[in-house]
DNA sequence: CATGAATGAGACTTCATTCAT
DNA sequence: AATGAATGAAGTCTCATTCAT
């Protein structure tokens, strides 16, 4: 897009380059919250540069149309879902230890994230997309959910690997997962606006582990 | 819901009330295919007069607004979808038995009505709903999410009553059994538009109620 | 365009043709006034509108968009502009009487239809057209510009056959007969708004003939 | 014009001055090729700037607006045109010779200027302006005219004084000769961009002088 | 009641112009 | 002075809704 940090990739950013993205998440978080409260379709540019206080002619030289704020917003964000969901350094050894850990990372994640994920709720990030979105954002918005799916894939493969998991069809695994996910986060905050979505992490690890029925008396709770 | 037909439940349909019934009934099967191709935004009420074969303005004489037109849509739908995963008659008599029946029946009803669970997945139908929709819909569509919800309570509670599942707070079984179904509805729908739900019924009834994990040589299993 | 008008292209036209073509008509007529006055560009279509007495939509109901308004007109138009340069059936027999007769009727429809022709200056109908109407119009308005050069050329070759005129290379001997209407028409009239053309006539065929220079009191005349 | 150089005509132009010269040519330069190609209302400064290798702000250092750029361009190289037009030292002393001296010029000169004769042909500076740019450029581009039409008119008064040319009326000549000099370089330009303007000098005297008739074996021709 | 053209509010987008650096 | 991003007025076009036939 911009020549001029392309030329100088390398090159420290300058002054106006910093004032560029000052202006670019401005933007970005006006819109998040515009989006969030209106809807995409409902909120009108107008809206977004008023509460980014700047003006409707500025957010049209930084975004070409209102359709690319919101691809902007989708994409920019899902980094941060998918580096909570992804492997970090001190993650425990075992596998439902490394599956709570990233739960417990995503669901504080997108607690505080509420209005992002509001509207990714709306546009198909996590689980199943909408119609409308997927005919609006058309391929851009593919990425962002294949890459989340693998990951949750990977994580499947991984606890099949560790043999804690049932060696079932992955993909299907995944979508469990994601279901799961999805269920406890955006589902949660649909119900209550103001949930508290980390505290739910055991129960979503117990839930993909063991499902919901009664769990027989077993040797594993007389050792705790 | 149909005002005309509350007014009159007792007296036979008129010719003039069928005449009714088969334009209003035109109007939401061409919504329902133009609302799941384009999205409800995208969507213009020519596009749906036009694929019922009618004028714009017979539209509006079934309806007043082009909202009412989705309205209507969910309502009415949704009292398939609901009475699918309600309670049949020769339903099983074990918990287990009786949720495969109903879960059975639910995949199959969304297989065959593919497109309005496309326009569903957007307003919120089962699970989380998306923010534009509540938006748009306001409290109408609440109250088919509601039924939808208290349906899966009494499901689990049943499953609760007869020792089958653990006794864990009702709405968070019931979350999790709705993201289930949309999981292995909608959400499959959208990764391959031909699918066949209904042969993961079995999978979801495991899922639900076992989890992913592996699962040892039960001694359950034996006590069966 | 309309179907319906397609399908009975032989029937009568019916009540809602004639109402559709009302209103077509009344567009291109105020059109015709406001581009005179203001220029294509300048002029709004919100003006149009007004000075046809109908909302800003109903030019959208006729014309897909602004530009398609100044095609219709050039298109429609020229054809008179073309039928009055066309041959005629009264038309004397020898050259000159028959260029004088069509001349003459050129530079009278012009006279009655100097809004039009102003536009038309603009937008290269007669002899050369412009840089920005080329481009705006695109290969559309090359049709008409063809057609009314074809004419220019058929009608000197004629002259050249009759031995009137001088068998040089016609294109250039319709450019010459191309610029001199141009000239006292459009030329004039923008000299003068209220130029009366027709009185030029003789001017005009003079100079196609003999140019500016003295006539020698000649033999040729002598030998008529 | 420029009322730098005004106020110092005097004076020697200091490095500043010339600093100055070289930004407008820029601009103007930059601006004939652009108005040509687009038409004066699609060029953006933005593209006038880009092509001048410039910031947008720098063409508002030099002109107030972009109308101006237009009115620059054009009183600018009218100059040129002019003073191809006018009597040069060397034009030989009978009245056809001036004429075809001056007229051959004049067609050189416009073919090494296409671009801005291009524009010029859209603004009205030969024979026949348009209604935008009547508008558009108001009194000013008028006095452009209005010289070269004086031009014109001087030339034929010149010939009706020498005897060559017919004492018709001065205005009527004048326009058949501006309608033959734009015919013959912006109408050949745009039926042929590529055209070579200057071999048909001939043919516009010719045709000026004696039309387009068919010449009798003249006893002149012999006395040559 | 069906029809489909008319209506006009509304929203996106463009781009001339300004202005802080 | 040069720069180029910010500004916001303005205009095109869309489409839900109305209404005369």
């Amino acid at each position: 897009m911009s020549t001029a940090s392309a030329r100088r990739a390398a090159a420290p950013p300058t002054r106006r380059d910093e004032a560029r993205a000052l202006f670019r998440n401005a933007i970005l978080e006006a819109a998040e919250g515009v989006f969030a409260e209106k809807g995409f379709h409902r909120a009108r540019i107008q809206d977004v540069a008023q509460r980014a206080r700047i003006a409707v002619g500025t957010v049209y030289n930084h975004f070409e149309q209102k359709e690319d704020v919101l691809r902007a917003l989708l994409e920019e964000r899902t980094e941060g879902f998918i580096s909570q969901l992804d492997a970090h350094a001190g993650d425990p050894a075992d596998f439902e230890g490394r599956l709570r850990a990233r739960l417990d990372r995503v669901l504080r994640y997108v607690e505080s994230h509420r209005a992002f994920f509001t509207v990714a709720a709306d546009h198909g990030l996590i689980g199943a997309g909408s119609a409308s979105a997927t005919v609006l954002l058309g391929g851009k918005a593919a990425k962002n959910v294949a890459r989340v799916r693998s990951l949750f894939v990977a994580l499947v493969e991984e606890g099949i690997d560790a043999g804690v998991l049932e060696p079932l069809d992955p993909l299907a695994l995944a979508r469990l997962l994601g279901a799961l996910v999805r269920a406890f986060t955006i589902g949660a905050l649909q119900e209550h606006g103001d949930a508290e979505l980390a505290k739910d992490t055991d129960l979503v690890v117990r839930f993909f582990l063991h499902g919901a029925a009664r769990l027989p008396a077993r040797a594993s709770k007389r050792s705790r």
